[in-house]
DNA sequence: CCCCGCCAGGAAAACGATATACCTACGGCG
DNA sequence: CGCCGTAGGTATATCGTTTTCCTGGCGGGG
């Protein structure tokens, strides 16, 4: 029918009428079914290009196949998504892989609770929103693997699961090396006494680090302090900061979950009059841009953020298609040392 | 057909055939169509309630209606997404507002080239993907408006147009505040030469800013200089910075197109023997966070991002739904004064 | 008492693409 | 010479909603 309606987007109907082919051969075409002699192919080719025709992806998810876009639902209050750069760069990281193959990339933030999360999920399943999800933010008896098997929606996590689960994860080799280097640092510096603020404990990265952290001090003999924050605002570090430097024995480094972190650490040190690295060693982690640009620049721990972007982007994708995954190598974490450490004063 | 299935999500005809009904009334009863008796209304309420049913997104936007996401497409080179927060900060007040009620946000980052970006438009218009666009960085000559409107597809611009236009924009009432309030801070100090590193010529605020900066210079006996850097990366404004300081009649304050600029500045002329603020005065643009983080704190003028995120989307979502917006007043851009201003020294 | 209009609700036609079943030549082979 | 397989297409059912007529009943006005 109405073959060349001036209104509207054009059709398959419209490029079939043009190519002076049925729909199907359209269809099959654009889809490389085969089946479809040479010559008639050009034709409709032509015809797609002319029209500058594209599948209707209402209707092509309609039809079941892919929608040709990927979830991504963070739970985090939108004010620390401002402060804290981390899912900007996995964001593009994720992108960098998805738009080249033409996926988009469906974003949800959520507030705090719970419970808008699983619905987020759930609608991004049931209304057929998205194909796949990377999940970020492992936590400790992490409840979306099971909701997303039961919704049947493949996912891809970044980071490490909790526990031994089909979801498939990308992460970085060699996770420990990070905090080890951070910690060798210090010991090599002539730190004895070093303190940790980590994340919130519900992250499984966080009790990772924690053991690899008091292992490394073990080993190099120097005394761990723990710091654990409820989440990652630049509050929760000034304030952990203070309490630490408050300490009767007070730790001359610390280390901290993130660089923002480190950066509000090495502030709340300064409000006491402490100066860094004289007085007090600081390793932040991450190594976002930011970093280098402070005073004194920051000595942390590197991640290839926008590799395990790309990792968790181009596994999903294969996924989806049922190709195989060719992952480009991540790098594994590692000490940036710049100024913000320095062997203990006095 | 097939009312119990087993497999697959339930649909609509699930719903109907549990509440004893036709598909018609279902629909009718969930959008509101009136029509149907009240007895009637609370079945079909049950029966979606217990079958957790929701509508297809695929088959509601094949239909016509709304697909309930917006789009929003960035030019950015990645690796710039990551360091400056200013678009994360942006998105976060368009979530805030687009996660009550329901409607998702489809990023796409595409690549430097201009093609890139009109094909992204294309198909996100073409494919009905979304039901409009929440257009940034707006441009002088910008050829994205013609685009949209050809494809049909509502936006919504967050800054000012390069002329008049049809798009509805949204942005901050007194504009010209933030950096007049700038000059006049720095003329009360006492400076006398000031500098402006501007961002990209193309964008419109960049001339906006060039005016009103040159405008209050003159007011206030200011000589002015001008520095256009070709991108927002901190290269280019470390090197801007340079270049500035290298001037005979070196100015003794730097304005920055944005904060990150700002602290790349400072840490330019650090490398130069300058104290900030003792030898050199510096402003940022945007009071992101970190502004507050760094030492010295940043003077920056203030903008609400986040509430000229929020108020476009409101913006947006409105001009969808033929309502009226309930637009939420957007703070004006004004002066944050900190610790990277001073009086010039000697 | 009859007819008209109205109201609750139903049947069915889109929407645009894909997949499957089905045609139709044509050539090869028995 | 007839039968069959196959390349090259075409016709059509289908996905899950929305929406546009319809219809049957019922109440009220003349």
């Amino acid at each position: 029918m109405g073959a060349g309606r001036s209104g509207g987007r054009p059709t398959i109907s419209d490029v079939a009428a043009l190519a002076g082919v049925s729909v199907s051969a359209v269809s099959k075409v654009v889809n490389n079914k085969g089946g479809i002699a040479e010559p008639t192919r050009r034709r409709v080719l032509e015809a797609v290009d002319k029209l500058q025709w594209s599948p209707s992806a209402a209707a092509v998810a309609l039809r079941g196949a892919r929608t040709r876009a990927i979830g991504m639902v963070s739970r985090r209050p939108p004010d620390l998504l401002t402060s804290d750069p981390h899912f900007t760069v996995l964001i593009s990281g994720i992108e960098r892989e998805l738009a080249p193959v033409d996926y988009g990339l469906l974003l949800h933030i959520v507030g705090g609770q719970d419970d808008a999360e699983r619905r987020a999920y759930r609608r991004l399943a049931e209304e057929r929103r998205v194909d796949g999800v990377i999940l970020t933010e492992s936590l400790v008896r992490d409840t979306r693997f099971d909701l997303l098997r039961g919704l049947g929606l493949p996912a891809v996590l970044i980071g490490t699961p909790w526990r031994e689960d089909p979801v498939p994860a990308v992460r970085a080799p060699h996770q420990e090396r990070g905090v080890t280097e951070a910690v060798e640092h210090l010991a090599a510096l002539g730190h004895r006494r070093a303190a940790y603020v980590l994340g919130p404990e519900d992250r499984v990265h966080t009790g990772f680090r924690r053991r690899v952290f008091e292992e490394a001090a073990r080993r190099h003999g120097l005394s761990p302090v723990l710091l654990p924050v409820p989440d990652f605002t630049a509050e929760a570090a000034a304030s952990a900061t203070e309490e630490s430097l408050s300490l009767a024995d007070r730790p001359t480094a610390i280390l901290y979950a993130n660089d923002m972190m480190a950066i509000a650490g090495i502030n709340a040190a300064r409000r006491r009059g402490l100066e860094v690295p004289r007085d007090l060693s600081v390793v932040g982690h991450d190594d976002l841009p930011l970093g280098a640009l402070v005073q004194p620049r920051l000595t942390t721990v590197g991640q290839d953020l926008v590799g395990l972007g790309r990792a968790a982007a181009l596994r999903l994708v294969a996924e989806l298609g049922g190709t195989a995954a060719e992952v480009p190598a991540i790098a594994p974490p590692g000490l940036v040392v710049r100024e913000s450490t320095a062997a203990p004063g006095t």
